[in-house]
DNA sequence: TTAGTTTGTCCGGTATTCCAGACATCATGT
DNA sequence: ACATGATGTCTGGAATACCGGACAAACTAA
């Protein structure tokens, strides 16, 4: 148990300063990239270089073929850098190269469209979830800044769904330790979690309120491949007052359309 | 003139198979996305390696350095990879980091909306026009597959908007012979091409019909740039036998909205 | 001014990546 | 059955990509 998992993301940033240790360009390029993810704004060359702990010769070599590829980009007027063009055009390739992500999007946009309420795509990166995609509620300020940023897997209703197939040994392992303290200092019994995976499992869908935000409200149900596995999951945000009738509404329609998007009957 | 531009581009697939050269691995890198992008389908390693003129076994390495970093996605069955989740974080991070941005993704949505015609975002690629997004049309079916898709610049209207800023010699230079010829054959006569690019940068617009297509209208409007040049242009693509007081009416909008996510006052 | 820090470029040497080729499997066709 | 061709893995060796470090220039602070 403990962090035994953490070690498959050798290129976790800023750990492990051990000097001297060349390595490929192609790691350093997908160093990069997440780096600047992780980020999330522009940043200059020679952060670069510390955060990915490059040699700065290195990195500039990097960065300008990158640069010359438009897989990266001046920002700014002077030195900043960020993803390009061509990220843009190879991350659109990616979500609509087959039908049924795109008809996840437009499921995405319709129900935005008729519930006024922020829907989201989910799915897991590694051990850690992230939001894939979303439509935000016009009504509250939230801003629709967290595709891509990863969080642990027991903050989300989404998680429970996503790691369903796992037995309580693989979670074990898979879930770091720390990953179960809530951002407000609480803590998740490791076995309540189980118990919430299994459940989400029986009931085929999972929610959560006040998790990792106490005025948050998350429903989630699972989009299952053509083997029946669950890669994503469509999930609502409420505020954590709405009605019970509006909640039990909104969670019928979710689950009617996540049914409605999975490929495989039961 | 000839065709010196081109040389350039020395990643274009397929030529020079010329043989026994190395080549470094983010230059492969580099390649294989392109060659992805180029392709717009899943492809099979051994089909990579041919493309991008590359050894097998140095493909495979790549390949399976990039499925970790999931740049890279298995898809179907057997051997066949294409664009990863990672990917689409990526890119959607960089339509995403400055406010510009995405307000121009909110008008393209506003005026599908609002028109029902079909709305893009174009912008240029080295020197091939590509469209960046785009809002389809309900009515006509008309796929939205060819965002990314590199089109010569003198087929387009708004590429006659987005070469403004140069002379006629550098366009003589910038413009592969080549790119003049239509689909059809028709060939477009260069010096004709720049009256219409010096056309288009005094009225502020452009406008094709039949040209790339026999059976679209096209209009373009100039984004500027905190510097007043032109980075994208938003377009409208409607058919050939719209009304003129349609047109008119959809060109004011257009150039409305353009002027409106320009960044300088002239 | 001086001293300190950061940026961008360049260069020589070596640790290593990339390449060529072999090999076992599997699939397909005749 | 055999022949053909593609897939995925492995290995040794040589070309070279990456590294460390130096350098000038620009910028800041005192």
């Amino acid at each position: 148990m403990s962090e035994g998992a953490t070690g498959l993301i050798e290129a976790g940033a800023g750990v492990q300063p051990q000097a001297g240790e060349r390595r490929r360009g192609i790691d350093r390029v997908i160093m990069l990239f997440e780096a600047l993810l992780k980020h999330r704004a522009p940043m200059r060359i020679g952060d670069i270089a510390k955060m990915i702990n490059a040699p700065r010769s290195t990195t500039y070599e990097i960065v300008n073929s990158l640069l010359e590829a438009e897989m990266l980009e001046n920002v700014g007027s002077e030195g900043y850098v960020y993803f390009g063009r061509a990220m843009h055009l190879f991350g659109w390739a990616y979500s609509h190269h087959n039908a049924h992500y795109r008809r996840i999007l437009e499921t995405l946009d319709r129900m935005a469209a008729e519930t006024g309420e922020t829907v989201q795509l989910c799915g897991l990166r590694g051990n850690k979830y992230v939001v894939l995609d979303c439509r935000d509620s016009p009504g509250p300020f939230r801003i629709s800044s967290d595709v891509g940023v990863e969080v642990p897997i027991p903050w989300t209703a989404s998680g429970r769904l996503l790691v369903g197939h796992m037995h309580e040994t693989e979670l074990k392992d898979f879930i770091p330790a720390a990953d179960y303290e809530l951002p407000d200092g609480r803590v998740i019994a490791p076995d309540e979690f189980f118990a919430d995976v299994d459940l989400a499992r029986r009931q085929g869908f999972s929610e959560t309120s006040a998790l990792a935000d106490r005025f948050t409200w998350c429903m989630a149900a699972p989009i299952r491949n053509s083997h029946g596995a669950i890669n994503t999951t469509l999930c609502f945000v409420l505020p954590v007052d709405t009605p019970e009738p509006r909640r039990n509404q909104l969670l019928e329609l979710l689950r009617e359309r996540a049914r409605a998007l999975s490929l495989a009957g039961s």
